[in-house]
RNA sequence: UGCCCUGUAGCUCAGUGGUAGAGCAGGUGACUGUUAAUCACUUGGUCGUUGGUUCGAAUCCAACCGGGGCAGCCA
Protein backbone atom coordinates (compact mmCIF):
# COMPACT_ATOMS: atom_id res chain seq x y z
CA UNK A 1 0.00 0.00 0.00
CA UNK A 2 1.53 3.54 -0.68
CA UNK A 3 1.77 6.41 1.02
CA UNK A 4 -0.64 8.84 0.66
CA UNK A 5 -0.65 12.74 1.69
CA UNK A 6 -3.04 14.46 3.53
CA UNK A 7 -2.58 17.32 1.02
CA UNK A 8 -4.39 15.26 -1.65
CA UNK A 9 -6.51 13.08 0.42
CA UNK A 10 -8.26 16.42 1.90
CA UNK A 11 -8.92 17.30 -2.15
CA UNK A 12 -10.68 13.61 -2.49
CA UNK A 13 -13.50 13.81 -4.32
CA UNK A 14 -15.30 10.38 -2.87
CA UNK A 15 -14.63 7.67 0.17
CA UNK A 16 -11.59 5.86 -0.43
CA UNK A 17 -10.98 1.87 0.66
CA UNK A 18 -7.28 1.03 1.26
CA UNK A 19 -5.66 4.05 2.24
CA UNK A 20 -2.05 4.26 4.53
CA UNK A 21 -1.55 7.46 6.59
CA UNK A 22 1.56 8.36 7.79
CA UNK A 23 2.67 10.92 10.13
CA UNK A 24 3.04 12.41 13.84
CA UNK A 25 -0.14 12.37 15.98
CA UNK A 26 -0.52 16.18 17.57
CA UNK A 27 -3.53 15.17 19.58
CA UNK A 28 -5.32 12.10 21.08
CA UNK A 29 -9.24 11.75 22.48
CA UNK A 30 -9.91 9.10 24.06
CA UNK A 31 -13.36 7.85 24.43
CA UNK A 32 -14.27 4.18 26.41
CA UNK A 33 -15.07 2.16 23.38
CA UNK A 34 -12.51 4.31 20.50
CA UNK A 35 -10.80 7.00 20.35
CA UNK A 36 -9.44 9.97 17.97
CA UNK A 37 -6.15 10.93 16.69
CA UNK A 38 -5.39 14.74 15.12
CA UNK A 39 -2.23 13.31 12.71
CA UNK A 40 -0.29 15.39 10.60
CA UNK A 41 1.90 14.43 7.91
CA UNK A 42 3.52 18.12 6.83
CA UNK A 43 1.89 18.11 3.92
CA UNK A 44 -0.44 20.81 5.06
CA UNK A 45 -1.91 22.97 7.64
CA UNK A 46 -4.59 20.57 8.44
CA UNK A 47 -4.11 17.53 10.56
CA UNK A 48 -5.95 14.64 9.25
CA UNK A 49 -8.84 13.08 12.21
CA UNK A 50 -8.48 9.22 12.52
CA UNK A 51 -11.15 7.08 14.52
CA UNK A 52 -9.79 4.30 15.95
CA UNK A 53 -12.40 1.76 17.14
CA UNK A 54 -11.88 -1.15 19.82
CA UNK A 55 -12.01 -3.87 16.96
CA UNK A 56 -9.19 -1.78 15.26
CA UNK A 57 -6.04 -4.03 14.77
CA UNK A 58 -3.70 -2.37 17.26
CA UNK A 59 -6.25 -0.49 19.47
CA UNK A 60 -5.32 -3.09 22.40
CA UNK A 61 -1.82 -2.09 22.16
CA UNK A 62 -2.21 1.75 21.60
CA UNK A 63 -0.93 3.34 24.95
CA UNK A 64 2.23 4.48 23.48
CA UNK A 65 -0.02 6.69 20.41
CA UNK A 66 0.43 9.76 22.39
CA UNK A 67 1.09 13.45 21.58
CA UNK A 68 4.24 12.86 18.96
CA UNK A 69 4.30 9.92 18.42
CA UNK A 70 5.06 8.85 14.78
CA UNK A 71 2.04 6.58 13.42
CA UNK A 72 1.58 4.45 10.73
CA UNK A 73 -2.32 3.95 9.88
CA UNK A 74 -4.39 1.32 7.29
CA UNK A 75 -8.12 2.42 6.81
CA UNK A 76 -10.47 4.31 4.62
CA UNK A 77 -10.94 7.74 3.88
CA UNK A 78 -14.76 8.23 4.79
CA UNK A 79 -17.24 11.76 4.87
CA UNK A 80 -16.42 12.38 9.12
CA UNK A 81 -19.67 12.32 10.94
CA UNK A 82 -18.50 15.35 13.81
CA UNK A 83 -17.87 18.74 12.58
CA UNK A 84 -15.24 20.55 11.94
CA UNK A 85 -13.95 18.47 8.96
CA UNK A 86 -15.38 16.86 5.70
CA UNK A 87 -13.00 14.05 5.68
CA UNK A 88 -11.46 11.61 8.58
CA UNK A 89 -9.90 8.23 8.45
CA UNK A 90 -11.78 5.04 9.85
CA UNK A 91 -8.74 3.01 11.39
CA UNK A 92 -8.59 -1.03 10.01
CA UNK A 93 -5.28 -0.90 11.50
CA UNK A 94 -2.85 1.25 13.89
CA UNK A 95 1.01 0.89 14.12
CA UNK A 96 2.94 2.56 16.43
CA UNK A 97 6.13 3.95 14.56
CA UNK A 98 7.86 5.98 17.19
CA UNK A 99 6.94 6.52 20.96
CA UNK A 100 7.00 10.01 22.35
CA UNK A 101 7.40 10.26 26.00
CA UNK A 102 6.16 12.60 28.55
CA UNK A 103 8.90 14.83 27.50
CA UNK A 104 8.19 15.34 24.64
CA UNK A 105 8.07 19.54 24.54
CA UNK A 106 5.25 20.37 22.08
CA UNK A 107 1.55 20.77 23.73
CA UNK A 108 -1.43 21.41 22.63
CA UNK A 109 -1.36 24.90 22.88
CA UNK A 110 0.05 27.71 21.90
CA UNK A 111 3.98 28.57 22.47
CA UNK A 112 5.84 31.45 22.87
CA UNK A 113 7.97 31.57 19.79
CA UNK A 114 10.79 32.60 22.00
CA UNK A 115 10.36 28.84 23.49
CA UNK A 116 10.33 27.15 20.22
CA UNK A 117 14.14 29.12 18.96
CA UNK A 118 14.88 26.72 21.66
CA UNK A 119 13.73 23.36 20.27
CA UNK A 120 14.42 24.30 16.67
CA UNK A 121 14.78 21.02 15.64
CA UNK A 122 11.28 20.47 16.77
CA UNK A 123 9.28 23.24 15.70
CA UNK A 124 8.30 22.06 11.98
CA UNK A 125 5.79 20.14 13.88
CA UNK A 126 3.97 23.04 15.00
CA UNK A 127 1.25 24.56 12.73
CA UNK A 128 2.78 28.02 12.16
CA UNK A 129 6.29 26.68 11.71
CA UNK A 130 5.19 24.10 9.53
CA UNK A 131 3.25 26.88 7.46
CA UNK A 132 6.52 28.98 7.29
CA UNK A 133 8.51 26.75 5.70
CA UNK A 134 6.64 25.13 3.54
CA UNK A 135 6.09 28.82 2.07
CA UNK A 136 9.66 29.70 2.30
CA UNK A 137 9.77 26.20 0.09
CA UNK A 138 7.05 27.76 -1.75
CA UNK A 139 8.38 30.93 -2.45
CA UNK A 140 12.28 30.08 -3.36
CA UNK A 141 10.27 28.24 -6.29
CA UNK A 142 8.29 31.18 -7.23
CA UNK A 143 11.16 32.60 -7.23
CA UNK A 144 13.00 30.58 -9.70
CA UNK A 145 9.90 30.55 -11.71
CA UNK A 146 9.73 34.45 -12.18
CA UNK A 147 12.98 34.59 -13.54
CA UNK A 148 13.04 31.56 -15.60
CA UNK A 149 9.44 32.82 -16.99
CA UNK A 150 11.68 35.99 -18.14
CA UNK A 151 15.14 34.21 -19.75
CA UNK A 152 16.92 35.23 -16.95
CA UNK A 153 20.05 32.56 -16.46
CA UNK A 154 20.78 31.00 -12.60
CA UNK A 155 24.36 31.65 -11.91
CA UNK A 156 26.03 29.92 -8.91
CA UNK A 157 27.99 32.48 -8.28
CA UNK A 158 31.14 30.95 -5.35
CA UNK A 159 30.25 30.76 -1.66
CA UNK A 160 34.21 30.81 -1.04
CA UNK A 161 35.23 34.29 -2.25
CA UNK A 162 38.67 36.74 -1.60
CA UNK A 163 36.50 39.81 -2.81
CA UNK A 164 34.34 41.34 -0.19
CA UNK A 165 32.37 43.84 -2.36
CA UNK A 166 32.99 46.49 -0.59
CA UNK A 167 30.58 48.15 2.12
CA UNK A 168 28.33 45.30 2.23
CA UNK A 169 29.50 44.35 5.69
CA UNK A 170 32.26 42.21 7.66
CA UNK A 171 33.41 38.83 6.50
CA UNK A 172 33.65 35.41 8.10
CA UNK A 173 37.49 34.35 7.30
CA UNK A 174 37.97 31.15 5.99
CA UNK A 175 40.47 29.24 7.23
CA UNK A 176 42.32 26.03 7.56
CA UNK A 177 45.62 27.12 9.50
CA UNK A 178 46.48 26.43 12.76
CA UNK A 179 45.20 29.08 15.44
CA UNK A 180 47.36 28.23 17.86
CA UNK A 181 50.50 28.41 15.88
CA UNK A 182 49.70 30.57 12.33
CA UNK A 183 52.87 30.53 9.70
CA UNK A 184 54.22 34.20 10.06
CA UNK A 185 55.65 36.64 7.72
CA UNK A 186 58.67 38.47 8.33
CA UNK A 187 56.71 41.55 9.76
CA UNK A 188 55.10 38.98 12.09
CA UNK A 189 51.61 38.79 10.29
CA UNK A 190 49.57 35.72 10.18
CA UNK A 191 51.04 34.30 6.47
CA UNK A 192 47.88 33.67 4.66
CA UNK A 193 49.74 32.58 1.32
CA UNK A 194 50.32 29.29 3.82
CA UNK A 195 46.69 28.91 3.88
CA UNK A 196 44.26 26.76 2.03
CA UNK A 197 43.41 28.57 -0.98
CA UNK A 198 47.01 30.32 -0.98
CA UNK A 199 45.52 33.93 -0.30
CA UNK A 200 43.47 34.72 2.13
CA UNK A 201 39.78 33.83 1.86
CA UNK A 202 36.26 34.62 3.03
CA UNK A 203 32.46 33.46 3.24
CA UNK A 204 30.83 35.68 0.37
CA UNK A 205 28.47 38.48 1.54
CA UNK A 206 27.38 38.72 -1.95
CA UNK A 207 27.62 37.70 -5.44
CA UNK A 208 27.00 40.60 -7.30
CA UNK A 209 30.55 41.41 -8.66
CA UNK A 210 30.35 38.05 -10.07
CA UNK A 211 27.10 38.08 -10.81
CA UNK A 212 27.52 40.97 -12.80
CA UNK A 213 30.67 39.32 -14.97
CA UNK A 214 27.61 36.67 -16.08
CA UNK A 215 25.20 39.23 -16.60
CA UNK A 216 28.19 40.51 -19.76
CA UNK A 217 28.34 37.30 -21.06
CA UNK A 218 24.65 36.08 -20.85
CA UNK A 219 22.61 38.94 -20.56
CA UNK A 220 20.22 38.19 -18.16
CA UNK A 221 21.44 36.22 -14.91
CA UNK A 222 19.80 35.91 -11.14
CA UNK A 223 21.75 34.20 -8.06
CA UNK A 224 19.75 32.97 -5.28
CA UNK A 225 21.79 31.38 -2.63
CA UNK A 226 23.28 31.83 0.71
CA UNK A 227 25.65 34.87 1.87
CA UNK A 228 27.15 35.60 5.24
CA UNK A 229 28.18 39.04 7.37
CA UNK A 230 29.98 39.05 10.16
CA UNK A 231 28.22 42.60 11.83
CA UNK A 232 27.49 42.60 15.16
CA UNK A 233 23.97 43.30 14.20
CA UNK A 234 21.70 42.55 17.38
CA UNK A 235 17.69 43.51 15.48
CA UNK A 236 15.03 41.08 14.45
CA UNK A 237 15.53 41.82 10.92
CA UNK A 238 19.47 40.66 10.63
CA UNK A 239 20.71 37.34 10.50
CA UNK A 240 24.61 36.37 10.24
CA UNK A 241 24.03 33.71 7.70
CA UNK A 242 21.16 34.65 5.37
CA UNK A 243 19.58 33.88 1.42
CA UNK A 244 19.80 36.48 -0.78
CA UNK A 245 18.46 37.16 -4.53
CA UNK A 246 20.27 39.39 -6.92
CA UNK A 247 19.74 39.64 -10.39
CA UNK A 248 21.72 41.59 -12.75
CA UNK A 249 20.78 42.43 -16.33
CA UNK A 250 23.20 43.89 -19.14
CA UNK A 251 21.94 46.76 -21.51
CA UNK A 252 19.69 47.98 -18.15
CA UNK A 253 19.30 51.54 -16.58
CA UNK A 254 18.17 52.24 -13.49
CA UNK A 255 14.51 52.88 -14.24
CA UNK A 256 14.69 49.06 -16.03
CA UNK A 257 16.00 47.98 -12.60
CA UNK A 258 13.24 49.48 -10.45
CA UNK A 259 10.74 48.23 -12.96
CA UNK A 260 11.92 44.40 -12.21
CA UNK A 261 11.82 45.17 -8.69
CA UNK A 262 8.51 46.00 -8.12
CA UNK A 263 7.66 43.16 -11.14
CA UNK A 264 9.41 40.83 -8.83
CA UNK A 265 8.15 41.62 -5.54
CA UNK A 266 4.51 41.61 -7.08
CA UNK A 267 4.78 38.43 -8.95
CA UNK A 268 6.06 36.10 -6.42
CA UNK A 269 3.55 37.66 -3.48
CA UNK A 270 1.02 36.97 -5.92
CA UNK A 271 1.76 33.16 -6.90
CA UNK A 272 2.13 32.44 -3.16
CA UNK A 273 -0.88 34.10 -2.44
CA UNK A 274 -2.66 31.92 -5.05
CA UNK A 275 -0.34 28.70 -4.10
CA UNK A 276 -0.16 28.59 -0.39
CA UNK A 277 -3.56 30.01 0.57
CA UNK A 278 -4.02 27.67 3.29
CA UNK A 279 -0.91 28.33 5.30
CA UNK A 280 -1.35 32.06 4.82
CA UNK A 281 -5.23 32.03 6.14
CA UNK A 282 -2.74 30.99 9.39
CA UNK A 283 -0.95 33.84 9.82
CA UNK A 284 -3.97 36.21 8.46
CA UNK A 285 -5.70 35.05 11.07
CA UNK A 286 -3.57 34.27 14.00
CA UNK A 287 0.03 36.33 13.25
CA UNK A 288 -1.15 39.56 11.35
CA UNK A 289 -4.77 40.57 11.20
CA UNK A 290 -3.97 42.95 8.83
CA UNK A 291 -1.99 41.43 6.87
CA UNK A 292 -4.33 39.99 4.34
CA UNK A 293 -4.86 43.37 3.29
CA UNK A 294 -1.44 44.73 3.18
CA UNK A 295 -0.64 41.94 0.76
CA UNK A 296 -3.85 42.85 -1.25
CA UNK A 297 -2.62 46.67 -1.21
CA UNK A 298 1.04 46.07 -2.38
CA UNK A 299 -0.75 43.76 -5.53
CA UNK A 300 -2.95 46.20 -6.42
CA UNK A 301 -1.28 49.80 -6.81
CA UNK A 302 2.32 50.81 -8.22
CA UNK A 303 4.81 51.16 -6.04
CA UNK A 304 5.39 55.02 -5.39
CA UNK A 305 8.96 56.00 -6.43
CA UNK A 306 10.74 59.15 -5.19
CA UNK A 307 14.27 60.20 -5.46
CA UNK A 308 16.45 60.88 -2.69
CA UNK A 309 16.62 64.66 -2.69
CA UNK A 310 12.13 64.40 -2.47
CA UNK A 311 12.01 61.95 -0.04
CA UNK A 312 14.61 64.33 2.07
CA UNK A 313 12.06 67.14 1.46
CA UNK A 314 8.74 64.88 2.16
CA UNK A 315 10.14 64.37 5.37
CA UNK A 316 10.85 67.95 5.91
CA UNK A 317 7.54 69.23 5.27
CA UNK A 318 6.35 66.39 7.42
CA UNK A 319 5.91 68.91 10.69
CA UNK A 320 7.11 65.61 12.63
CA UNK A 321 10.15 65.60 15.16
CA UNK A 322 12.28 62.73 14.43
CA UNK A 323 15.04 61.49 16.93
CA UNK A 324 17.24 61.90 14.19
CA UNK A 325 17.63 65.01 12.39
CA UNK A 326 16.62 65.16 8.15
CA UNK A 327 19.38 66.60 6.07
CA UNK A 328 20.20 66.11 2.63
CA UNK A 329 23.48 63.67 2.32
CA UNK A 330 23.15 61.72 5.31
CA UNK A 331 21.32 58.04 5.08
CA UNK A 332 17.92 57.83 6.16
CA UNK A 333 16.96 56.22 9.44
CA UNK A 334 14.44 53.22 10.01
CA UNK A 335 12.03 56.04 11.83
CA UNK A 336 12.04 58.09 8.51
CA UNK A 337 11.97 54.83 6.36
CA UNK A 338 9.03 53.95 8.71
CA UNK A 339 7.39 57.24 8.18
CA UNK A 340 7.63 57.33 4.28
CA UNK A 341 6.00 53.65 4.22
CA UNK A 342 4.03 53.55 7.27
CA UNK A 343 2.32 56.85 7.19
CA UNK A 344 3.27 59.37 3.87
CA UNK A 345 2.83 56.53 1.24
CA UNK A 346 1.09 54.03 3.40
CA UNK A 347 2.79 51.61 0.79
CA UNK A 348 5.72 49.67 -0.60
CA UNK A 349 8.08 52.90 -1.78
CA UNK A 350 11.18 53.05 -4.26
CA UNK A 351 13.41 56.01 -3.31
CA UNK A 352 16.35 56.46 -5.64
CA UNK A 353 19.27 58.72 -6.81
CA UNK A 354 21.28 58.72 -3.61
CA UNK A 355 24.36 60.67 -2.42
CA UNK A 356 27.16 59.60 -3.77
CA UNK A 357 28.73 59.31 -0.70
CA UNK A 358 26.86 57.44 1.24
CA UNK A 359 26.86 54.47 -1.34
CA UNK A 360 29.91 51.96 -2.48
CA UNK A 361 32.36 52.20 -5.45
CA UNK A 362 30.43 50.45 -8.16
CA UNK A 363 27.16 52.19 -8.40
CA UNK A 364 27.07 54.70 -11.41
CA UNK A 365 27.12 58.52 -11.48
CA UNK A 366 24.20 60.67 -12.00
CA UNK A 367 24.74 63.87 -14.30
CA UNK A 368 24.97 65.83 -11.24
CA UNK A 369 27.88 64.90 -10.20
CA UNK A 370 26.61 64.63 -6.48
CA UNK A 371 24.11 61.70 -6.86
CA UNK A 372 24.35 58.07 -7.57
CA UNK A 373 22.07 55.60 -9.15
CA UNK A 374 20.85 53.56 -6.28
CA UNK A 375 17.45 52.54 -5.39
CA UNK A 376 16.14 51.27 -2.51
CA UNK A 377 12.46 49.43 -1.99
CA UNK A 378 11.16 50.34 1.08
CA UNK A 379 8.00 48.08 2.61
CA UNK A 380 6.19 48.85 5.40
CA UNK A 381 6.92 47.23 9.06
CA UNK A 382 10.21 45.63 7.96
CA UNK A 383 12.22 48.52 5.64
CA UNK A 384 14.64 47.78 3.54
CA UNK A 385 14.07 44.79 1.21
CA UNK A 386 15.64 45.68 -1.60
CA UNK A 387 19.14 47.24 -2.49
CA UNK A 388 20.10 48.06 -5.67
CA UNK A 389 21.87 50.13 -8.44
CA UNK A 390 23.31 50.89 -12.12
CA UNK A 391 26.75 49.53 -12.22
CA UNK A 392 29.03 52.53 -13.53
CA UNK A 393 30.58 50.89 -16.68
CA UNK A 394 32.73 53.65 -17.45
CA UNK A 395 36.06 52.55 -16.66
CA UNK A 396 37.59 55.96 -16.01
CA UNK A 397 34.89 56.36 -13.62
CA UNK A 398 34.86 53.39 -12.22
CA UNK A 399 39.13 53.62 -11.69
CA UNK A 400 38.05 56.90 -9.84
CA UNK A 401 35.84 55.47 -7.61
CA UNK A 402 37.73 52.89 -6.77
CA UNK A 403 40.72 55.54 -6.00
CA UNK A 404 38.52 57.34 -3.69
CA UNK A 405 37.01 54.31 -1.66
CA UNK A 406 40.31 53.10 -1.17
CA UNK A 407 39.82 49.92 -3.17
CA UNK A 408 42.88 48.13 -5.03
CA UNK A 409 42.70 48.24 -8.64
CA UNK A 410 44.96 44.76 -8.77
CA UNK A 411 42.48 42.83 -6.58
CA UNK A 412 39.91 43.74 -8.56
CA UNK A 413 41.35 43.08 -12.20
CA UNK A 414 38.89 41.27 -12.90
CA UNK A 415 36.08 43.27 -12.63
CA UNK A 416 37.84 46.09 -14.41
CA UNK A 417 38.05 44.08 -17.11
CA UNK A 418 34.37 44.18 -17.75
CA UNK A 419 34.82 47.45 -18.67
CA UNK A 420 37.78 47.19 -20.82
CA UNK A 421 36.30 44.47 -22.77
CA UNK A 422 32.96 45.66 -24.61
CA UNK A 423 31.11 47.65 -21.36
CA UNK A 424 27.65 47.76 -21.25
CA UNK A 425 25.43 49.80 -18.81
CA UNK A 426 23.79 47.34 -16.72
CA UNK A 427 21.99 47.11 -13.54
CA UNK A 428 20.87 44.90 -10.68
CA UNK A 429 19.69 44.13 -6.95
CA UNK A 430 20.40 42.16 -4.32
CA UNK A 431 17.08 41.03 -2.21
CA UNK A 432 17.19 39.68 1.36
CA UNK A 433 14.85 36.26 0.76
CA UNK A 434 14.00 35.94 5.03
CA UNK A 435 13.18 39.65 4.57
CA UNK A 436 10.59 38.90 2.00
CA UNK A 437 9.19 35.85 3.95
CA UNK A 438 8.90 38.32 6.98
CA UNK A 439 7.20 40.55 4.70
CA UNK A 440 4.64 38.09 3.20
CA UNK A 441 3.80 36.27 6.84
CA UNK A 442 3.76 38.86 8.81
CA UNK A 443 6.22 36.95 11.09
CA UNK A 444 8.36 39.64 12.90
CA UNK A 445 11.79 38.23 13.87
CA UNK A 446 14.07 36.66 10.86
CA UNK A 447 15.28 34.09 13.05
CA UNK A 448 11.92 32.59 12.88
CA UNK A 449 11.60 32.54 9.09
CA UNK A 450 15.11 30.60 8.96
CA UNK A 451 15.37 26.61 9.71
CA UNK A 452 18.12 27.09 12.07
CA UNK A 453 18.99 30.62 12.58
CA UNK A 454 22.70 32.32 13.17
CA UNK A 455 23.35 35.08 14.84
CA UNK A 456 25.98 36.85 16.45
CA UNK A 457 27.05 34.32 19.75
CA UNK A 458 24.49 31.68 18.32
CA UNK A 459 24.93 28.57 16.38
CA UNK A 460 22.93 25.75 17.80
CA UNK A 461 21.87 22.52 15.81
C1' U B 1 28.76 48.26 19.42
C1' G B 2 25.23 51.36 22.41
C1' C B 3 20.57 51.85 25.19
C1' C B 4 16.26 49.45 27.48
C1' C B 5 13.20 45.26 29.34
C1' U B 6 13.20 40.38 31.41
C1' G B 7 14.48 35.44 34.17
C1' U B 8 9.19 31.86 39.56
C1' A B 9 6.60 24.21 37.97
C1' G B 10 7.52 20.98 31.42
C1' C B 11 4.84 25.64 29.03
C1' U B 12 2.31 30.65 29.79
C1' C B 13 2.29 33.70 33.81
C1' A B 14 0.56 35.93 39.01
C1' G B 15 3.06 36.89 43.50
C1' U B 16 7.07 43.63 44.70
C1' G B 17 10.09 42.46 52.35
C1' G B 18 6.84 37.96 56.52
C1' U B 19 5.92 29.80 55.63
C1' A B 20 5.82 29.30 46.98
C1' G B 21 0.41 30.08 43.52
C1' A B 22 -2.99 29.62 38.98
C1' G B 23 -4.13 27.90 34.05
C1' C B 24 -2.40 24.49 30.62
C1' A B 25 0.74 20.04 30.01
C1' G B 26 1.89 15.19 32.64
C1' G B 27 -0.40 10.99 35.90
C1' U B 28 -4.99 8.22 37.73
C1' G B 29 -10.14 7.48 37.12
C1' A B 30 -15.02 8.59 34.82
C1' C B 31 -17.78 9.83 30.55
C1' U B 32 -19.04 11.19 25.77
C1' G B 33 -18.73 11.15 17.58
C1' U B 34 -14.78 13.95 19.99
C1' U B 35 -12.15 18.09 17.80
C1' A B 36 -7.55 23.62 22.22
C1' A B 37 -13.04 17.64 24.36
C1' U B 38 -15.34 17.59 29.30
C1' C B 39 -15.56 16.30 34.77
C1' A B 40 -13.03 14.61 39.41
C1' C B 41 -8.58 13.63 41.85
C1' U B 42 -3.27 14.18 41.51
C1' U B 43 2.49 14.45 40.73
C1' G B 44 5.53 18.45 40.13
C1' G B 45 9.81 24.23 42.49
C1' U B 46 17.66 25.02 45.31
C1' C B 47 12.03 31.40 42.56
C1' G B 48 18.80 31.84 36.56
C1' U B 49 23.80 31.80 39.47
C1' U B 50 27.01 33.95 43.10
C1' G B 51 27.64 37.50 46.65
C1' G B 52 25.53 41.53 49.64
C1' U B 53 21.61 44.49 52.69
C1' U B 54 17.95 42.72 56.45
C1' C B 55 15.59 39.62 62.43
C1' G B 56 13.63 37.79 57.73
C1' A B 57 14.73 38.12 50.37
C1' A B 58 11.23 35.18 44.76
C1' U B 59 10.65 40.45 46.24
C1' C B 60 15.91 45.41 47.62
C1' C B 61 21.40 46.03 45.72
C1' A B 62 25.82 44.29 42.75
C1' A B 63 28.29 41.12 39.41
C1' C B 64 27.88 37.20 36.14
C1' C B 65 24.93 33.94 32.88
C1' G B 66 20.45 33.24 29.80
C1' G B 67 16.13 35.42 26.92
C1' G B 68 13.86 39.61 24.44
C1' G B 69 13.34 44.60 22.25
C1' C B 70 15.13 49.19 20.00
C1' A B 71 19.13 51.91 17.47
C1' G B 72 23.45 51.72 14.24
C1' C B 73 25.50 48.55 10.19
C1' C B 74 22.63 46.25 5.98
C1' A B 75 19.43 42.48 2.88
Amino acid sequence: MKRLLIADLMRSEGERNEVLLQGWVRTRRDSKTFFFLEVNDGSCLKSMQVVVNEDAEGYADSKGVTTGASVSVKGRLVRSQGKGQMWEIQAESLELVGGADESFPLQKKRHSNEYLREIAHLRPRTNLFGAVFRIRSKLAFAIHRFFNDRQFFYVHTPIVTASDCEGAGELFRVSTLDPKSPPLTEDGEVDFKEDFFGRAAYLTVSGQLEGETYATALGNIYTFGPTFRAENSHTSRHASEFWMIEPEMAFCDLAADMDLAEDFVKSVIAEVMETCAEDLSLFFNFVDKELKQRLEFVLSRPFQRVTYTEAVEILLASGKTFDNRVEWGVNLQSEHERYLTEEHFKSPVTVYDYPKNLKPFYMRANDDGKTVAAMDVLVPGIGEIVGGSQREERLELLLENMKAHGISEEDYWWYVDLRRYGSVPHAGFGLGFERLLMFITGVGNIRDVIPYPRVPGHAEF
